[in-house]
DNA sequence: ACGCTTCGACTAAGCGCTTCGATAATTTCG
DNA sequence: CGAAATTATCGAAGCGCTTAGTCGAAGCGT
């Protein structure tokens, strides 16, 4: 394998005009820049990142810290990662996976710390967040997907949760519904504070309240038994429900069930949204299901952006975004059918 | 951040027997190797994997080469990449992903020659796979999970499409079943040599005919509404049939759709077992579907082993590795009703 | 007490690159 | 036309670590 020291003497500069040639630090004359690369490629040269990174102190590689949450994980996590890892390697990073369990604060430090990464990118981050936490105190850049309580001085995207309910709840009563029933993740998750069930089940709430309709939220494990017995409760507390939003993936088949066991087609009799899903989950049931579909691709983009805009960019300033969900319309919603009798 | 040397002075010894005492280069009296680590954690110590990687030319880093395929990612896909990178993390080494067309080879050569990775693990390999021809003659280390056509010299490991085929029949045919289907995923994925595809169709095939069976099978796109459309298609060439093995996770729905359609109940006039699949989808349905689950975790530790081995192990020796999927029964499949009435 | 091996630790030469200070070559201008 | 101001290029000192090659000090038998 040549080295820059090959290239340089067959080119009869020196080894810094390569690199100059190579990164564009110093100016180097066209013609001899022209010259260089002609070399390189003739010798197939590939400059080691290895010493690049350890003599610069830049690896060019970034980390996605990707602990296992206890809902497992699914299509959605998949999709940040890939689209990560896509973007990262447009912009010249590589990407590490870094499993990572929440809790284990001396792994992060030992892993920050061995001079391989420039940078990480939190996913699953708790409102209080140990990881946050440290990464702040020892000043290492980082990005998330995500968010915690205390945002100053963070770069992260996530998802607008607010938003999304928001716009789901017009949805649905623009179609005339006035009962709509919101069915979160499980009562610990929310307890744990994980964001997303948090944040769109006020969102949801709130929206509600604007527009003067009375909400009925319920706490649901990740499991379809789960989703059938939790749809069965709402509607002995509130029989007058005529669609649910859903936040919960792994209930819907569940809750299909639940409904059709009652006699009632979907959408005619019920309607059924999903919020801050996935578009394939959805198309897995039966009817479709309608969703707020999570923007994935945008997300992990992003993530990997606003880290890479810390590192190479002069300016030390962050940027917050946030991604509402976009509505797909699909088989399982439709006009209340209370609204048409009357 | 305190380097080596700085462990060095503090502890009243040269560099270089730091060094051997971390890696056990060379034998180091037990108490001088002591106080050095009593130093190192004293001082908070991290060896620079940079630094270690351009000295000794072996960077403990692999990369898991990660193909976005026609089929679109799944579940399966998610957790070969956890479990590989859980379990590189273990054996000390970093899993950098790198999602590569199959057809940029040149891209691939340019990754593997910056000395960044010691490795290579190939997801999605072609029966026949460029970026093995690349590697061989390159003569970089990779493993794999899943095949090629030649596979001498290489370490692998990959689904036992033979002995699940086999396994599945003989439960079907155990349950009373003579007239099993088959449906593949799509024709154009079959004829590109997916490995799975081809394999699966042609050890069912050859189980159907020791079992004196006749075996129809037919090809499908990855999509609901194409399982509809095909398992009408099947029905119509052999109405007999009273079981269906499929092997396109998409498709399910639209067959669960066209069985209940006709006005037929699962199990109970129809037996639909999923094979190659992963758990998670086959309990999203209803009813939840038998499957022959692929044994993702297995598969990517192996993947990432057999890299390992053969960069640490001082034996060149390769492995090939089978692992059959694992039977799980859930409501989707009984005895058949042909065999009660009788 | 002598040479012999063994063990433990040291010195020094890189690994392939970046980067700073300095020199050589070129241009600019009074 | 020579000094000052710009370039373009060079030389060399690292980055933090691994790994020969060596050498002193024990430990051994005779």
């Amino acid at each position: 394998m040549p080295t820059m020291l090959d290239v340089a003497r067959r080119a009869n500069v020196s080894l810094s005009t390569v690199s100059y040639a190579l990164n564009g630090t110093r100016p180097i004359s066209e013609k001899t820049r022209q010259h260089i690369f002609a070399v390189m490629d003739e010798l197939g040269y590939r400059p080691n990142i290895l010493a690049r990174g350890l003599a610069s102190k830049r690896s060019k590689i970034i980390a996605l810290l990707f602990p296992t949450p206890e809902r497992g994980l699914g299509i959605t996590e998949l999709e940040f990662v890939t689209s990560a890892a896509d973007i990262a390697r447009d912009l010249g990073y590589n990407l590490i996976l870094w499993p990572s369990e929440l809790r284990d604060i001396g792994e992060l430090r030992k892993f920050t710390q061995q001079g391989l990464v420039d940078g990480v990118i939190l996913m699953e981050v708790r409102l209080n967040d140990e990881r946050v936490n440290l990464l702040r105190r020892i000043n290492f850049p980082f990005s998330m997907i995500g968010r915690c309580e205390d945002l100053t001085d963070i770069s992260f995207t996530d998802v607008d949760f607010e938003q999304t309910a928001y716009d789901i709840v017009n949805y649905l009563t623009k179609l005339g519904h006035t009962h709509i029933g919101f069915l979160n993740q499980s009562r610990s998750t929310y307890e744990q504070g994980y964001g997303p069930a948090v944040r769109t089940q006020a969102g949801f709430e709130k929206a509600m309240q604007i527009s003067g309709l009375r909400s009925v939220t319920q706490f649901c494990r990740t499991a379809p038994q789960a989703g059938y017995e939790t749809f069965n409760e709402m509607l002995e507390e509130c029989p007058d429900l005529t669609s649910l939003v859903v936040m919960n993936e792994r209930a819907m088949p569940g809750i299909i069930q639940a409904i059709l066991d009652r006699g009632w087609r979907i959408p005619d009799d019920f309607s059924l949204v999903g919020v801050v899903s996935s578009a394939h989950a959805a198309e897995m049931m039966r009817p479709p299901i309608t969703t707020m579909d999570v923007q994935t691709n945008e997300l992990g983009h992003l993530g990997v952006q606003l880290l890479i805009e810390q590192l190479d960019g002069q300016t030390k300033e962050n940027r917050q975004v946030l991604v509402p969900c976009k509505l797909t319309v699909r088989g399982s919603s439709g006009i209340c059918r209370h609204a048409i009798e009357k």
